[in-house]
RNA sequence: GCUCCCAUCGUCUAGAGGCCUAGGACACCCGCCUCUCACGUGGGUAACAGGGGUUCGAAUCCCCUUGGGAGCGCCA
């Protein structure tokens, strides 16, 4: 365990992430995670995750499955078994049970449209919308009439009206609330339900977490939550907002600039260590530093550099940096990332049937100068086309122009190329240097219409990986379609 | 409306009173390299939201304004 200056490790470090089963997990929850999972690893500890399924209505198996699969996609393993929230439910009750006995709770009769009455109310005044607290401090026979007529109360906090709430932000500071600004919020709900507030402060204090890492949206929630944790006489933990993540306009991230799941940037061709990277950078940083291997990122992670302004998505940036991972990346684990790509893309099964051991070789092969090339693994898939293209080679605009205006120059190289006795990068550039200097002109004249008739485009990698990729018989296949 | 948070190049950020003529990265522009496109490489454009303080000195501290954002449910 590495030893942290200034911190006391008597305690060991619990983050969770709690994504909400609503849909899939998009780009700022997947950020969300990281932190946690980050903090976790860097000082020793377990991430754990939670699955917030209490909404029945909106919480689905399939959005479940998305987030595990994301998370898992993005290298983010979380510690022991994924906890249902909605199967705790009944200890959420207990609890609630308890703080009504402490005398920290009451039950409210209030209906929801004297709720609306207040909330419309309070707006009129230009005061905080907030219950009045008119079944606080009811009589016991007030209660008992109102459950005599059959009455469903719902169970609320008895929160402190004097004085404020302080939590100490790990990102964004001391933050303060007049706790008369903070009304009674509800635990349970007249059905019997715990509320959100009530389950996450009981879950995290089951769970022992000890760092609740999680978006800025949360951190009024805070404010309440930890009233709970006062009312029950539980430890708080330490509380870090990540500031949101917006879309490249500023405004709310919408599926529009970035919000999509994770599994999008898988089929996008995104490497998961080029997307950790890129979403460790938003929000954290490390002096100038902009590449961090997994590594790096786990033993120098910390809240203290996370910014607490928000960030916007940049699509360019996670491009650039994709592009400096897949250059980093050996050939066979960038096929290997293929791989797993292709099921995820159009046409990539069919795709996938073609490659043959032969296949394969020749892409391994091409690889160094495909990777390069491209800043996805989408574009290394594009950039691979020429492969196995069936001949007589489909020529784009660009290429058709070439030949149109410079194929001339093809049958004398075809007649060179025939008689070359080695098929090597060197022996090629050797033969089609030759006649340039023959033919007078500038190696580009011939290497030009030779990457259309071998490509059917105008650009590719190195003409003469090219060659030998495809091999003799292709190669001259291919140039002889054109000469005639 | 109320509460809370935020504010450095187009974007991500460095900067924790003098080291700032404000640094790096992406993007963009101009070169070099070169068989194309890239990669690589050299250079360039570009920011402390505004106004008041505090201080010998402020991007850095305080206040106000403006501008963003989040929350205000018997949703999570």
């Amino acid at each position: 365990m590495p030893e942290i200056p200034g911190e006391i490790m008597s305690e060991p470090v619990v983050t969770r992430f709690a994504p909400s089963p609503t849909g899939y997990l998009h780009i700022g929850g997947g950020r969300t995670a990281l932190f946690n999972w980050l903090y976790a690893k860097r000082h020793g500890g377990k991430m754990l995750l939670r699955i917030e399924d209490t909404d029945r209505e909106r919480s689905t198996p399939a959005a479940i499955e998305a987030i595990l699969d994301g998370l898992k996609w993005l290298g983010l393993e979380w510690d022991g078994d994924a906890i249902y929230q909605f199967a705790r439910a009944e200890r959420h009750r207990e609890v609630a049970k308890e703080m009504l006995a402490k005398g920290c709770a009451y039950k409210c009769f209030a209906t929801p449209e004297e709720l609306e009455a207040m909330r419309e109310k309070a707006k009129a005044e230009g005061k905080p919308m907030r219950y009045d607290g008119r079944w606080r401090d009811r009589s016991a026979a007030d209660i008992a009439e109102a459950e005599a007529k059959g009455l469903k109360p719902v169970i609320r906090l008895k929160a402190p009206q004097q004085g404020e709430t302080v939590i100490d932000d790990l990102v964004q500071g001391r933050v303060t609330w007049a706790n008369e600004n903070l009304d009674d919020l509800v635990l349970l709900r007249s059905d019997g339900n715990p509320t959100y507030m009530l389950a996450v402060v009981v879950d995290d204090h089951d769970m022992a977490v000890t760092h609740v890492i999680r978006g800025d949206d949360h951190l009024t929630n805070a404010a309440r939550q930890s009233q709970i944790y006062e009312a029950m006489g539980w430890k708080i933990p330490a509380f870090a907002h990540i500031p949101l993540i917006h879309g490249s306009d500023g405004a709310k991230l919408s599926k529009r600039h970035g919000a999509l799941g994770v599994e999008a940037y898988r089929a996008m061709g995104y490497l998961p260590e080029a997307l950790r990277n890129y979403l460790v950078r938003l929000g954290w940083s490390h002096g100038d530093q902009e590449i961090f291997s997994t590594e790096e990122m786990v033993s120098l992670f910390d809240l203290k550099n996370v910014g607490r302004s928000p960030a916007r998505f940049d699509f360019a940036k996670l491009e650039n940096l994709n592009g400096h991972y897949m250059r980093q990346t050996s050939d066979e684990a960038l096929m290997a990332a293929i791989d797993v790509l292709l099921p995820h893309i159009e046409g990539g099964p069919e795709l996938a049937e073609r490659l043959t051991p032969e296949r394969r070789a020749q892409w391994i092969k091409a690889m160094p100068g495909l990777k390069e090339r491209a800043k996805t693994l989408l574009e290394l898939v594009d950039g691979a086309r020429f492969i196995d293209a069936a001949r007589p080679l489909a020529l784009d605009e660009k290429a058709k122009d070439i030949l149109a205006k410079g194929g001339a120059v093809l049958g004398p190289l075809l007649a060179r190329l025939e008689s070359l006795p080695e098929w090597s990068v060197e022996a090629l550039e050797g033969a089609v240097r030759a006649e340039a200097e023959a033919q007078g002109v500038k190696l580009g004249a011939l290497a030009q219409p030779l990457r259309a008739a071998l490509t059917g485009r105008s650009t590719s990698p190195g003409i003469f990986d090219v060659f030998v990729v495809l091999g003799r018989e292709e190669s001259l296949a291919r140039i002889r379609d054109q000469v005639s």
